[in-house]
DNA sequence: CACCCAGAGAGAACAAAGTTCTTTAAAACC
DNA sequence: GGTTTTAAAGAACTTTGTTCTCTCTGGGTG
């Protein structure tokens, strides 16, 4: 699907803020109601719009603690790719995972209470499928996080 | 700000769909509009909620590469760490930046379309602010990806 | 032990959105 | 140059958000 530059204007709006009023981001990108409800189903449609969350404030909650965890493994068979996967995928202080280009195979974002919270994922984690080398990166201060792709 | 077991429903509710109705959220946690409305107002107010955003789809916008930068710098002076948070925060393609501890001293995660735009950003930010050490990871694949914490 | 008061929830009432429809204008294509 | 298609604007309508009032429950007090 294509994107026209008004598109994009109400993308980056909706990206900042999608608590306003249509009206109001109609106005903030110089157009009315009717064709930014239009371009916004479409989009919505087309998935370039996905899903409208809130965010909530990790430090409030008490989750003081980040790490980035680097990990390399030796076994690359589909069986353990795939527990791997699963195990990842349905522990919920794991925010974001990807599987990386070269010598470190995968990195996790971790989101916990504290330390020791960290400590107990980790062990479940290699309890749970057997991992070469693990590095954790822990965080001192969060510089910017945001969620707005630059359209 | 203390929360209890209908504000932390609510909370995941919002998590991973704010796009509904009170009354459809209302009875996902067993409540009706009010409390429900009141309890977010409290929350808002409190800072436990944030922003209200939609998340795009990067691939459907065409950004199709991830890297995960792990920078090393000789420099710890207050004048160097001002300037590279400055770089960091207006750099659009800059999701997320951490200050770790450790041997690494930032890691960052970019968002851009291809393998040359990262070298174009990767350019720009060694001009702007003196490194000592980039080390790259690239994604091959975005396992996982959320913002809801597990409240 | 009864009474009163504070706090929270439910449902009705009101205000403000979101959604659809119709008309109009502009642009693209024969 | 006329016709068809596309998108915008504004009005009409529907749904939702917001406020208000009433009721119930629990806790403290005379």
């Amino acid at each position: 699907m294509q994107l026209d530059g008004t598109d994009r204007k109400i993308l980056r709006e909706l990206q900042l803020d999608a608590g306003r009023s249509l009206d109001e981001i109609a106005r903030a990108v110089g157009s009315s109601k009717t064709p930014v409800w239009n371009r916004i189903r479409k989009m919505r449609e087309g998935g370039v719009i996905g899903p409208q969350v809130v965010i909530a404030d990790a430090d409030k909650l008490g989750f003081e603690a980040c790490f980035f965890v680097l990990v390399r493994t030796s076994e690359h068979d589909a069986d353990w790719q795939g527990r791997f996967l699963h195990a990842v995928r349905s522990r919920p202080e794991v925010m974001e995972a990807h599987r990386l280009a070269g010598d470190i195979d995968y990195i996790l974002k971790v989101r916990v209470q504290n330390a020791r919270a960290y400590d107990v994922f980790y062990q479940a984690l290699i309890s749970e499928v057997k991992v070469h080398n693990v590095t954790a990166l822990l965080s001192m201060e969060e510089i910017k996080n945001t969620t707005a792709l630059p359209v």
